[in-house]
DNA sequence: TTGATATTTAATAAAAATATTAATTACAAA
DNA sequence: TTTGTAATTAATATTTTTATTAAATATCAA
């Protein structure tokens, strides 16, 4: 029921292009709030909620050196979404026999 | 540009966890758009546009016999959602294995 | 044709997401 | 302490999402 929701916000974070286009740029390293706004087209205010938003969904996360915010990408997390992918994944190629009839188109629909 | 569009919806859909019990009940096999209704706590109307909204997503499609629409789920898409996580693949370095397991599906399950 | 069934869509309303500007908090350094 | 910088938050407006009921469309079956 929990992971539910979890899975729920990881999906939607990762719904939106900038937010993903923010993962991309911390996948090359640690950045702060300030650094990811300058490579984008909207305010710093709303770079900071998507920030938080992917947080939140714990795709990232945060240290404070001072008055500055690194964010971080959350490896962890990834292996959750891959689960959660590869499930299905392995669902259709242990019954590619079944896709052969959808696609032949004698499925009986 | 338009692969970002793509991965939009479908993140988008996952995100709702009514959407991902409907794609649940589809991996079993092909439900009627009455019969995927009948398994949840709103009415037919609203099924029926999670129903488009994962159609649009690709993430399912549909076939008609009569008057009775049949939804099926769309294996091949999720091969596109394995290659974006898999993308991330590098970020694990010290877990390749489980992440080999996870979206190669061959994990021995 | 008439009437029932399966699904979609229109009209509507409520809740959520997103962006902006401006105010606020937190910290650094002169 | 005062000033300036980094980031968050509040207030606000716009758009999107989601659900409902009821009407419309399409098909079956007598």
């Amino acid at each position: 029921m929990e992971s539910k929701k979890r899975l729920d916000h990881i999906f939607f974070a990762l719904s939106d292009s900038r937010r993903r286009d923010i993962l991309e740029e911390l996948s090359e390293g640690k950045k702060t709030v300030g650094q990811l706004a300058d490579n984008f087209d909207v305010t710093l205010g709303a770079i900071s909620k998507h920030v938080k938003l992917l947080e939140n969904a714990d795709l990232i996360y945060k240290s404070k050196r001072g008055r500055t915010v690194y964010c971080h990408m959350n490896f962890d997390i990834w292996k959750e979404v891959a689960m959660y992918i590869g499930m299905h994944k392995r669902f259709w190629s242990n019954r590619l026999d079944e896709l052969e009839n959808y696609i032949n188109g004698d499925d009986g629909a």
